[in-house]
DNA sequence: TTGCGTGCAAAGGTTTTGCATGGCA
DNA sequence: TGCCATGCAAAACCTTTGCACGCAA
């Protein structure tokens, strides 16, 4: 007897490769809801958010909250276990979403987890801030 | 002609007390409205929202969004928000919301910002992870 | 055929807005 | 007295849930 734990739909081929298509930018739900009213393709509101939330367990994208922008945000990641060890940088300037591939990583978590006995998972983590540009704007 | 910019009132006082006596804790809306009604002090919802946003703009509280807690919260920063800067811990398994303050993260800061260009704002900057207490029942 | 996926409608929760009244200066 | 502050009700949002039908395997 046959379980499959998912089906492969119109809908759920549609929302992953539109996300991906995005190249790592972010995505609210509204953004994606109206992404496919333009397009004339009918797809729920609630179809879109079951979707997100479900991509979002099996690790393929992250999810975060951010001040000024209503609602949640999403993010491919693949399933790349290079991504592991990145933190990100999210501009709040300019929205920017930045990888940070650097060393000085595993010593904040080392830190963290000696002195303060938190294992920090860096995958979910995103370091708010001014990029270089913004910066350079004020 | 004397003309105000803000009127002092027994529910503006009463908010703000309320919050400075936390103790530098986090608080959400919802957490406010239920106090004062436990209280039974009235106090409408929507005072509370205003002089929360009142007193985040003025610059005594700030404001951010984690996930997995529905809603804003806020914290008492006083008026000298620049010294107080410290990141927060998040834990995945239990939820708790923790403050590490530490010199490692000017340590962090410091390095993004000389080698990658990029400046941390560690006040809106949540870091996930796992706690002890939920390291310790893997 | 089985049972997950879908879309609609409605509910749930947080925050904002309109409006008449209350209260500080 | 002049206005801002307040509280209620309702609206605006984002997200979740219930349910009947559709569709992949």
């Amino acid at each position: 007897m046959k379980r499959p734990e998912s089906y492969k739909t119109k809908q759920s081929e549609a929302i992953l490769s539109y996300i991906i298509s995005l190249a790592g930018g972010h995505v609210t739900a509204a953004q994606i809801v109206s992404h496919f009213e333009k397009e004339k393709v009918l797809i729920g509101r609630t179809t879109i958010y079951r979707h997100l939330d479900r991509l979002t367990v099996s690790g393929k994208l992250r999810r975060y909250t951010t001040d000024g922008i209503s609602g949640a945000c999403y993010q491919y990641t693949g399933n790349n276990a290079d991504c592991c060890e990145h933190l990100h940088l999210k501009c709040e300037g300019c929205g920017a979403l930045l990888h940070l591939e650097c060393c000085a990583i595993i010593d904040l978590q080392q830190h963290v987890l000696d002195k303060h006995a938190f294992k920090v998972n860096a995958m979910k983590t995103v370091l708010y801030g001014k990029c270089d540009n913004c910066l350079g704007k004020e």
